[in-house]
DNA sequence: AGAAAATGCGGAAACGATTTCGAATTTTTA
DNA sequence: TAAAAATTCGAAATCGTTTCCGCATTTTCT
């Protein structure tokens, strides 16, 4: 900004037209090579760098990705947050990052601020609280393009990119009564959530496929408070109709069992068997060791990024189809699961 | 982009000059109430949004702040960023996030992204490799605000935000030793950084005034590859000139730790004590729980942000001073150093 | 050799906002 | 009542690019 020379300036410098600078820095085969030449190092030599507000108002794009995610302090979103970006950064894009804390409130705030056309498009992945569309539909509708991950929208057309929610937590609620267990619990974030509905399909389908009963407790339903859901997980575990197994839906529902059987006299995994959904290279550091289903985070970052910067280098000719792609998980069994 | 409506096109349904609309949608006081009305509320109906790359290209400003840190998994930075947004989006400003991986080659790419103007003010943490600041100095010179926090670039005059990491690191060594270390390790990234020359500063000056020695196969460099981590710990932790007393300066070398000690027959703490820098909530879930050295995360963020913001809305009337702003960090004593 | 096409570059408009300057009308003051 | 001042708004310049036209000059073709 203060240093900065512009393009008129450069142009003065070398007795051109700015029109001849501007194509010539651009690589228009309508300049000759022996001025390309002469317009670059002098480019270079007053150390111009093209404004990027005059270019984004010109061309209508900004270069810029918007990602809206509901936490950070999560390894699946920043492990996600990396591959989109290591896809933009290849590509010459910037990301415009927004984090709305499981609140749909600012989650609205943020959608409103992306309406004036500051990024090209956007990822996202919803907050819990998020029931109500209208604000993402918004969006849509003013053509912004829109990719979701994992807590995906499925009332707006476009692609979204989740795991395999219905399998993997089919196969994880089967690990568990495999293991022995008789009576397992499902940990939910919130009953709207795209992840939530899937995975506990998996889980139930799983326990009527072995011909078991499902206990409404057992549904159950956290909060977003730490304190608080390690109080009611607590509480749970120590009722008399507890849980001899846990499949708790989200990475901060599974550590929060931990810190809920810390304070109780059960052990993992003799009285209570655990497997959550994490990308945490701590699960294996726990003790002991917690069986994890690992999403491929890396892997849905970039293809969010590559879908959506194919799109954005052919508007016309490739729409972002409604449809949702799938792309498997993991299950890494380790001490929790196993007597 | 797309339904996006322009102010000329606004003022034209409003019969209205541009320039006058302008002013009533910023609420000039040239405006009478009534016409500010009658424009505001045909702003609302026609869903009219101010293209923010004029106005950056007007205002020269973008109302950007740019991030850069070294790695996004990472509990610490992530709480730092969240402190940054929560500022930032009160103030009306937006976050254009970069990760350098620890590469010094990709933070210098990054910076140069940043040389044309596309954010109004940088925060960054440097990468382990950063040794030649020649990039960093660019930008400083530039006129571009910028604000270190943590892993700070002492040679830029500017302001910076750490934690008292001599005096913390100090405390840390000390508290092994009052727990019985006769021998106590240090682990850090790279003798580059300034945390790790601060803290180990500390620590070797804890063993000074314990009247120690301190022996230099102590003095243990780590690379940024996790499993090499594992294997040189864990080969010191098994040689014969082995430590009882572990001081991690980052967090994801206290988690190597407990990688290592898994393989050994070593237990914590009986045979080996660990203190490790870490902001991590899962410090408590390890068994034995972790102590640690928790930095204030989040009001570093705020800090940062709150500061370069003061300066950006007064470029003239306000100096980012040359200055290291400390902010103490607390010891949390856990299992993993009390017998 | 004369017409046609290709090459190389300049002029000026356009993107969408803000702001300086000025002008017209109305209100206040002397 | 005339002059001064306040109020309210419009015209046009400006920010730094890109691109549509246009115009020479040179090369190619017949």
């Amino acid at each position: 900004m203060a240093g900065g020379i512009s393009l008129k300036e450069l142009a003065a410098e070398l007795k051109l037209a700015p029109s001849t600078v501007s194509r010539a820095l651009n690589d228009s085969y309508e300049i000759s090579d022996a001025t390309k030449k002469k317009v670059i190092s002098m480019a270079e030599k007053l150390n111009y760098h093209a404004n990027p507000f005059a270019r984004s108002l010109r061309e209508n794009k900004s270069k810029t990705i918007a990602v809206i995610i509901p936490e950070r302090i999560n390894s699946f979103f920043a492990q996600v947050m990396d591959g989109i970006e290591e896809i933009a950064q290849e590509q010459g894009y910037h990301l415009l990052v927004y984090n709305s804390h499981e609140d749909v409130e600012k989650e609205k705030k943020i959608v409103n601020l992306l309406l004036n056309g500051r990024a090209d498009a956007i990822v996202m992945s919803v907050s819990s609280q998020t029931s109500d569309i209208s604000h993402l539909k918004k969006l849509h509708d003013r053509g912004l393009p829109i990719i979701f991950f994992d807590r995906i929208c499925n009332d707006i057309p476009t692609t979204k990119f989740i795991t395999n929610d219905y399998q993997i937590a089919f196969d994880a609620t089967k690990h568990l009564i495999q293991q022995g267990c008789k009576k397992v619990a499902f940990l939910m974030l919130s009953k709207d959530l795209s992840i939530t509905k899937e995975r506990q399909r998996g889980y139930l389908n799983a326990l009527k496929d072995e011909g078991m009963e499902m206990d409404p407790a057992f549904d159950f339903y956290c909060s977003h408070v730490e304190e608080t859901n390690v109080k009611l997980i607590r509480e749970m575990l120590t009722s008399p109709n507890k849980p001899d197994g846990i499949l708790a839906s989200v990475e901060k529902l599974g550590f929060a069992t931990y810190h809920a059987v810390k304070e109780t006299n059960l052990r993992i995994p003799e009285d209570l068997k655990l497997i959550s959904f994490s990308n945490s290279s701590i699960a294996g550091l726990l003790n002991p060791s917690m069986t994890t289903i690992t999403q491929p985070a890396l892997t849905i970052g970039h293809e969010c990024a590559k879908l959506l910067i194919k799109k954005l280098n052919k508007p016309k000719h490739y729409d972002l189809e409604d449809q949702v792609i799938t792309i498997p998980s993991k299950i890494t069994i380790r001490s929790s699961t196993i007597c």
